[in-house]
DNA sequence: ACCGTAGAATTTTTT
DNA sequence: ATTCTACGGT
């Protein structure tokens, strides 16, 4: 047996016997059910090391897919130190760079333009209101975000808007609007994220002979965060395997945490049933945290009922225990954490290794401010990225019209930016007599170009950027672009200090652009590595928008990591406070009548306890500022869920009361400001029937509070006049 | 063309 | 409270 010899190799050793077994697993379908902590993309990259090492596959035969660029980008690094192949010819990206290179290499087929473009989700957001408008739809009648959502749910499960039909005229009128969408993104030359991954999809579907080709060539398809796909890319994944390659699957169920944007952690159960797997590898050993955060993550995430079921445990032993602070209200919460970070600093513990989670993140600032005031360096993740700033995506759009003169999208974002005298009624006139020619906005400025010496000289920039991009290296042209256009001279000329700085940011769009080689962005093969020509543009633009950069400020010094908790899935610490554990905070005020919400917010508790190594805080404030008032909250009830004996409680500890499922210990202090009324309390209204508070607060005297009843809505009622019984 | 202000919204996020 | 957006005035 070879793996035994291999259990010797440096590669193998090291790996606990259920670590092993997933690696050295016969190349058969596979689904691994890896625990938090548990060496996941170790077993995966050594899986595929494994696989090249024993020349069960060649890099080529290999196809391995992430949700992001930095796990791919990890993996690739992790990969090339385990094995001496040359990994350019393997497909190891995200789900939508994959796709993205796939049509960029068979765009023939896609029925795409070569040099086609490829819209973020603020591009798309914009092309959908100036569609509304141009069909002559208020934004009130059809909400573009509302369409935004519509028009990527329907593609993330395979429909265009010719299969779709409805009954009632709202649903009509959005599936109309979906259809000049993809009309308008034809004629452009664009396509949206879900729309990389559709077309992929659909090319492989109508052409035998092309998925014979990729069915045959990927002989292991390996995909992580399973938990995380949605039902097109588990169609595209299906699709791609069904000629007998060897899938293998890697998620967490109990980490699934994106079910708002469309994932399913149903695809692991269907994946088992359609590829006829008995049961996952479950990896259970964790490697992170001390047995109390374990325990105490075990027994909050053993409360759901939806569960492939998998324990974690590890070796080693109990730790400290978890510590849980009630504040009085939101400063002295944020107090509390400052002044246990400085403790732990005074113990010698690094600020990096110190990470301050919430839900949400408008909790965000009341940390900053005190963790400023107390001259904590910090570092918080979200916010803007690179390629999203305003001056970039001015500069990119110039890029696009360069190589694609018929973007209107592009046009109309930098026709007048920087000023050049060309006002909304100019623009009117243009899009009139792109209307009426039936024609592109920049082929209507080129026929008004006689009767408007500003048209001139913007027609004459496009025109010149146009035969620069044909000829010119990517980054000559970049360099060229951002000064032709008036868009450093403009940001140069500001007054505010922080406008100017935007000139920084066009020098390091210059700069990258001098360092993107396209086959190192993707190992892209079949497709020219030059960086001259349209076709660089292309794969330049693509990659800006496909990975929109860092966005996290500035690095470098020692700082406590501040993020939501969907921000730390993935990430570890030492030292992990998790804050804001109030119902309606965490689990969310939206959830609170909802089981199914109730859940994935447990997921995310999860998450979040599974972030620490050695060190977990647990706090809340009894009063928290939200929207300009002052609202109370009741301890979280997943609080509640970690047995007492794990827990050290740093603030009196609160009366527990029932000794049900949910705890509502603390109630009683906290309720009186809400006028005995509380987020999680089940009530019970004459007209309405059951329902769950959502909010209670105080407003001129009375107390208001929102409930939800379910079915007949969620209500805000005030407790002076509404006949609101309390059910306990 | 630019600026100021009134009104609305307000989980989570990657691509 | 704050932040963003849309609209209207100068």
């Amino acid at each position: 047996m070879f793996e035994e010899d291999f259990a010797q190799t440096p590669l193998l050793s090291g790996l606990n016997p259920e670590q092993l077994a997933a690696v050295t697993y016969p190349a058969e379908p596979l689904l691994i059910l890896a625990g938090a902590g548990s060496g996941k993309t170790r077993v995966l990259t050594t899986r595929i090391a494994w696989l090249l090492h024993t020349a069960q596959a060649q890099p080529h035969n290999v196809l391995a897919v992430t949700f992001t660029n930095k796990a791919a980008k990890e993996m690739r690094t992790r990969l090339g130190a385990m094995v001496s192949h040359s990994l350019r010819r393997m497909w190891l990206g995200t789900f939508h760079g994959l796709c993205h290179r796939f049509l960029r290499i068979h765009h023939r087929e896609a029925d795409l333009p070569p040099s086609f473009q490829v819209l973020d989700s603020a591009d798309q957001l914009a092309l959908i209101k100036r569609l509304l408008k141009q069909a002559g739809i208020s934004e009130e009648a059809v909400v573009p975000r509302v369409l935004q959502g519509f028009i990527n749910a329907q593609k993330e499960n395979g429909l265009r808007a010719a299969d779709l039909d409805a009954p009632d005229p709202h649903t009509k009128r959005l599936i109309a609007c979906y259809a000049d969408y993809e009309q308008t993104c034809r004629r452009e030359g664009t396509a949206d994220f879900a729309e990389l991954l559709l077309r992929a999809y659909e090319v492989l579907n109508a052409r035998p002979e092309l998925l014979a080709h990729y069915q045959s060539r990927f002989t292991h398809i390996l995909v992580d965060e399973f938990q995380d796909t949605n039902a097109l890319q588990y169609r595209w994944l299906t699709l791609l395997a069904g000629g007998g390659a060897a899938l293998c699957a890697v998620g967490d169920d109990d980490q699934s945490i994106y079910r708002f944007r469309g994932a399913r952690v149903g695809n692991m159960a269907d994946l088992m049933t359609a590829f006829g797997i008995d049961a996952p590898v479950k990896l259970e050993q964790n490697y992170r945290s001390a047995g109390n955060i374990l325990a105490a993550a075990n027994a909050v995430i053993a409360r759901n009922r939806k569960r492939l079921g998998k324990n974690l445990r590890t070796g080693a032993g109990a730790g400290e225990p978890i510590r849980f602070y009630s504040a009085a209200d939101d400063a002295a919460e944020a107090r509390f954490i400052a002044g246990e970070i400085q403790a732990l600093r005074q113990e010698g513990l690094p600020l990096a290794h110190m990470a301050v989670l919430y839900r949400s993140n408008a909790q965000s600032r009341i940390l900053e401010q005190t963790l400023f005031a107390e001259r904590i360096p910090y570092r918080i993740y979200g916010g803007l990225r690179f390629y999203e700033r305003a001056e970039i995506k001015h500069a990119l759009a110039y890029l696009r019209l360069a190589v694609h003169r018929d973007d209107d999208h592009a046009l109309l974002r930098i026709i007048n930016m920087p000023p050049r005298g060309i006002g909304a009624r100019t623009v009117e006139q243009i899009q009139q007599q792109a209307q009426s020619a039936g024609v592109s906005l920049f082929a209507a400025a080129v026929q008004l170009a006689g009767a408007s010496a500003k048209i001139a000289a913007f027609v004459r920039l496009i025109h010149d950027l146009h035969e620069r991009a044909q000829v010119a290296d990517l980054a000559e042209l970049t360099a060229y672009t951002v000064a032709a256009s008036g868009l450093h001279d403009y940001f140069a000329k500001q007054k505010i200090p922080a406008e100017r700085e935007r000139t920084e940011n066009l020098d390091e769009l210059v700069n990258a652009a001098r360092f993107f080689r396209p086959e190192e962005a993707a190992g892209w093969d079949g497709v020219s590595a030059d960086t001259a020509g349209v076709a660089a543009v292309a794969a330049f633009l693509g990659h800006a928008a496909l990975e929109a950069g860092d966005n996290q400020a500035d690095g470098g010094q020692d700082a406590v990591q501040l993020m939501t908790v969907h921000a730390a899935k993935g990430l570890e610490f030492d030292a992990v406070f998790v804050s804001g554990l109030e119902e309606g905070r965490f689990p969310g005020e939206q959830s609170l009548g909802d089981a199914e919400a109730i859940e994935e917010e447990r997921r995310l508790m999860y998450v979040a306890l599974t972030r620490a190594k050695r060190r977990l805080y647990l706090s809340m404030a009894q009063q928290r500022m939200l929207h300009g008032m002052t609202r109370t909250g009741v301890p979280s009830r997943f609080v509640g869920e970690i047995p007492e004996n794990l827990l050290h409680f740093l603030s009196p500890k609160p009366a527990r009361r029932g000794a049900g499922h949910f705890d509502r210990f603390g109630a009683a202090q906290t309720a009186a400001a809400g006028g005995g009324f509380y987020a999680g309390l089940r009530v019970r209204h004459t007209k309405f029937g059951k329902g769950v508070v959502l909010a209670a607060r105080e407003a001129g005297g009375s107390v208001r509070v929102k409930v939800n009843f379910g079915s007949a809505g969620i209500k805000e009622l005030d407790t002076a006049f509404a006949r609101l019984e309390m059910e306990d």
